[in-house]
DNA sequence: ATCTATTTATAAGG
DNA sequence: TCCTTATAAATAGAT
């Protein structure tokens, strides 16, 4: 209801449903409370994430509301029990297990594995939809990469300094026995150690830099690029 | 929350307290409908006026739901029976609402939700994973749109058979009348009618060429173009 | 029930 | 998740 109108339909993205279902669960429950304050009614509220998690408001006890509204003319004489809720006969397992056949269906699905039954447009939707996810995955990958380059380059760094000042305590001592035994030069290997732990840098830099354009180019942008460029608009 | 605001405590007067309570019950409900249609979520409503009076919304079966919460892990040991018998129910439903939970994971997971507990290696195994997917989906909609294509040429060139059948009929049949009438030229727009018929063949072939040509990577992006040119397919 | 001035809720985007 | 902001929706008070 807001930077535009919505139409009340499920929300493809999951990530865009994930978030709009934080925000009107709460603005749910806040109306729910508000209801109950302000008019005296007693209220029960549950609802189930697609994930399967509970979320619960009652001004007062949950269980009592059910237990109240079991013996509810309007309830009581549908099926002569009391506590309907209470007696497990295959419904919620029967739901729960389309619930499990839906979540295979789906994973199989986007796993591009069961694809007979799409036509063109269902086929294409799925496609965006992976290439969606594909970009999420690559830019995390991304992430964890730069993180892990920056983390050596600091070691790296740390090391070249100790490196330094141990070369320097070297060099101080071997220039202190010099004078005591007789005048010579010190060793070039840490020197030489020394240049190619700094060599460490540009590479690891290069390679991020190839690995970045790679994938978030040719997969999400490229394409996207040609979208655009062909059809003006985006979507 | 307009006019002017108010405080959130049990309005005084009876009246405006029972306006208030049909009002925002009405909003209620119709929040209630909203998150669970835009959100894929199942939720159960109940509201007794301060009269005694029940009114409930449920998307789907007010006593499934019930009875889904009683066996909720949340409250299978508060609320649910420390009955006996229904102790192997609760088994069987924490069996299939685990395996729920697996199966909503991974789904998350392959859409790239829910990448925080994976490393560098899991995320590049989940990444070929998905462009191996994509490039299901993506040949399986090239496939169609190829089917499409050949029936699309298909359908035109027995259209132009047909009217170029219908043009000679039509020729035969002004000649005659020519002959009873008066010598004149024939129409000129059945000829053009069907020259802009026969123009159809080489842009589906051009087309299909190129999405041949670039199967492995712009492909997507030709397949849509295709797509959107053959069927004006919007989204 | 209707109207409308305001307050709330919230979609989109960081 | 939390913040911001522009806009859609809900609704208090009046009629």
């Amino acid at each position: 209801m807001t930077r535009r109108k919505i139409q009340i339909k499920k929300i493809d993205d999951t990530i865009a449903r994930q978030v709009t279902f934080s925000k009107r669960r709460g603005g749910l429950f806040k109306k729910a409370y508000e209801l109950s304050t302000l008019c005296d009614a007693e209220i029960a509220l549950m609802v189930f994430s697609a994930s399967g998690k509970l979320y619960e408001y009652s001004n007062s006890s949950m269980g009592q509301v059910i237990e109240k509204r079991n013996l509810h003319p309007k309830n009581i004489d549908m099926f002569g029990q009391p506590s309907l809720e209470l007696q497990p006969d295959g419904a919620v397992y029967a739901t729960l297990n389309k619930e499990i056949a839906e979540k295979t269906r789906e994973l199989s699905q986007v796993r591009g594995e069961d694809l007979q039954g799409l036509n063109l447009e269902e086929l294409h939707k799925l496609e965006k939809l992976i290439e969606t996810s594909l970009c999420r995955v690559v830019e995390e990958k991304g992430g964890k990469i730069i993180n892990e380059i920056n983390t050596l380059k600091n070691e790296g760094e740390q090391l070249v300094e100790e490196n330094r000042r141990l070369r320097q305590q070297v060099m101080n001592l071997s220039a202190g026995q010099r004078h005591l035994l007789e005048p010579d030069k010190s060793s070039d290997s840490l020197v030489t150690n020394t240049r190619s732990m700094s060599s460490v840098d540009p590479f690891l830099t290069l390679g991020l830099a190839c690995y970045t354009h790679f994938h978030a180019n040719i997969f999400c942008f490229h394409s996207l690029v040609l979208t655009n460029i062909i059809y003006g608009t985006k979507q």
